[in-house]
DNA sequence: GTCAGTCTGTTATCATGGTAACTACATTGG
DNA sequence: CCAATGTAGTTACCATGATAACAGACTGAC
């Protein structure tokens, strides 16, 4: 993600917006920083997942198999349905979590089309050293703005 | 960009951060809120400049050269303070940009590495279009938010 | 029972972000 | 002056996002 490094002035952003008639200017406004805060966080965090040799994308993916209750496997669509990301971007990732020995896949008894994912004894470890680190970044991040 | 569909629960949340010890589990909340917005609003901007031909990239360019006060033309330099993005990507938007003709390109007299950036007639016509919509879109995103 | 329609996963291809490393020019310190 | 360093732009390559289109397996209305 990219963005704006200095926000436009309100003054700017009336200079348009008022001139147009849509929306406010300290909606807008807010909006904006919204985009830019988002943008820096996500390069933070970028940086600490590539530290450990993961990506956003696999650290949420070992996340919401590892949160499901009473299931420990899911298929590669209902991660979908949690993850708001494309298909194959999803197979892709998964593809190089299985490689990487970070998720197992089995089949599907109820639908031969379907594979479970599960994290593999190595996946659990990893997530579990890489939270911290996460929440902190989160944090930190969110201290520094206040 | 993407992100988680569903949040995690505040329950969930706790689970992690305090037995972490690191933040606490509101600003982690507001973050993660945060992230899944602009990930939202994102979505929606690149749409919206796609029908017109544009990427958020392309129209942040636009906007810098134009909003500039006193000149009418920046360095590619002098777009990369502005906008965080890496220096090739630029490039390669300005590029495009050039060869779409929404800028022209003219040497700098100051320096002979450097060239100046400016909108076209057409270029302002396209911003000026698109302009509106853009604020619209993120008005309407932040209305239906609240 | 079958076949039209849907769902799961996959492949191919493209778009757009990044870093590393380079050329050419400008600037600065001795 | 001129060597060393810095800056502007560019190239090559990689990472990670998307869509389109497909095969094969399931499902449901008849």
């Amino acid at each position: 993600m990219f963005f704006l490094r200095e926000l436009p002035t309100e003054m700017m952003i009336d200079g348009y917006v008022s001139k147009i008639g849509v929306g406010d200017v300290d909606t807008v406004s807010r909006a904006l920083s919204m985009m830019r805060d988002a943008s820096q966080l996500g390069r933070l965090l970028d940086a600490y997942f590539a530290r450990h040799n993961l990506s956003v994308l696999k650290f949420h993916i070992l996340m919401v198999i590892d949160r499901e209750p009473d299931v420990d496997s899911l298929r590669q669509s209902e991660i979908n349905q949690r993850l708001d990301v494309s298909k194959p971007v999803l197979h892709r990732t998964v593809a190089s979590l299985l490689k990487e020995g970070l998720l197992v896949r089995s089949d599907d008894p109820a639908d031969s089309r379907a594979h479970l994912l599960a994290l593999t004894h190595q996946g659990q470890t990893v997530l579990a050293d890489v939270l911290p680190g996460h929440f902190e970044t989160i944090s930190n991040f969110m201290k520094e703005k206040s």
